[in-house]
DNA sequence: CGGATAAACTTGCTTGGTCAAACAATGTAG
DNA sequence: CTACATTGTTTGACCAAGCAAGTTTATCCG
């Protein structure tokens, strides 16, 4: 199957584009990035740390040491649940919140760069849709909801 | 944009679950598969390192690295060039083919248990385009061969 | 020719991430 | 109520890859 390498290929791409632009003007992973957006539009801005490891699909321990990371740097916080010990939340503090909206206006034009340059509206929706499907595909695999 | 993060993780997805199998039971990564899937169709069964790095978008460093594994594991060899000193093919050997020949029907599988299950025909060809012209543009960028 | 510039490749160091193991807190069965 | 399993998180060891710098060979241009 010819096609894979190629599908592949496409995402290196893509990720690698949307990522170097946020490493070298912001100094975010584009997985630090995606951490922070989620936490933005979550409610009180905090996640548990496991909901947000699966959302952007990194291990546990993954996911502690980008934590670690927005830690170190400020722009994220810890705090501990009441009703269960066990799970420590990530907040995002002011000024994680002050770096995300300097980092999204520069995210967006890139993406508007990488996509609407080549895509046009229908295409893109189509796009989305259909890699949908392998996504969600994967969260069947791992958690079999029925 | 709230596509962008569905592209990336759906990406993800496919790289992973691709990988994984051929990672447990194999024990080749996805980007040394591709290496030697490339070498296999290529004349001669051998190709400049330079090459090998831009198909599978590694850097220089990471390509020898890459092949070094292979080489250590047998499945790759060095060949010198008699035109320019300075390149050196990598060859896959008997063993490398072998091994290929030993991979390509569980990797096939994976792939199409992945893709064919959740896509008709249509549907993988318009992905494969759409996704085609990220790399395309890419390649301009970095290569701007008009 | 000879010297600069570029191409192919390697090496050292750093990094983001995984896995396996550990640990603590919580549920659940008997 | 005790014992066992599960869940959330962290830590240590390891790994694939990137970047920057260095080496060697080709090439181009005076």
């Amino acid at each position: 199957m010819v096609a894979v390498g190629r599908l592949i290929g496409a995402h290196a791409t893509l990720t690698r584009q949307l990522s170097a632009q946020l490493v070298a003007e912001h100094g975010l992973t584009l997985n630090e990035y995606e951490v922070l957006l989620l936490l933005a539009r979550a409610p009180e801005r905090a996640m548990r740390r496991v909901d947000l490891a699966h959302d952007v699909r990194l291990s546990p321990s993954g996911i502690t040491r980008l934590l670690d990371r927005l830690e170190a740097a400020g722009l994220v916080g810890k705090r501990q649940c009441e009703a269960d010990a066990r799970v420590t939340y990530a907040e995002l503090t002011t000024a994680g919140m002050a770096k995300l909206e300097r980092c999204a206006p520069d995210q967006a034009a890139a993406a508007e760069r990488l996509l609407g340059e080549r895509f046009d509206e229908a295409e893109l929706a189509s796009l989305v849709e259909l890699l949908g499907r392998l996504s969600a595909a994967a969260d069947d695999e791992c958690d079999p909801t029925p």
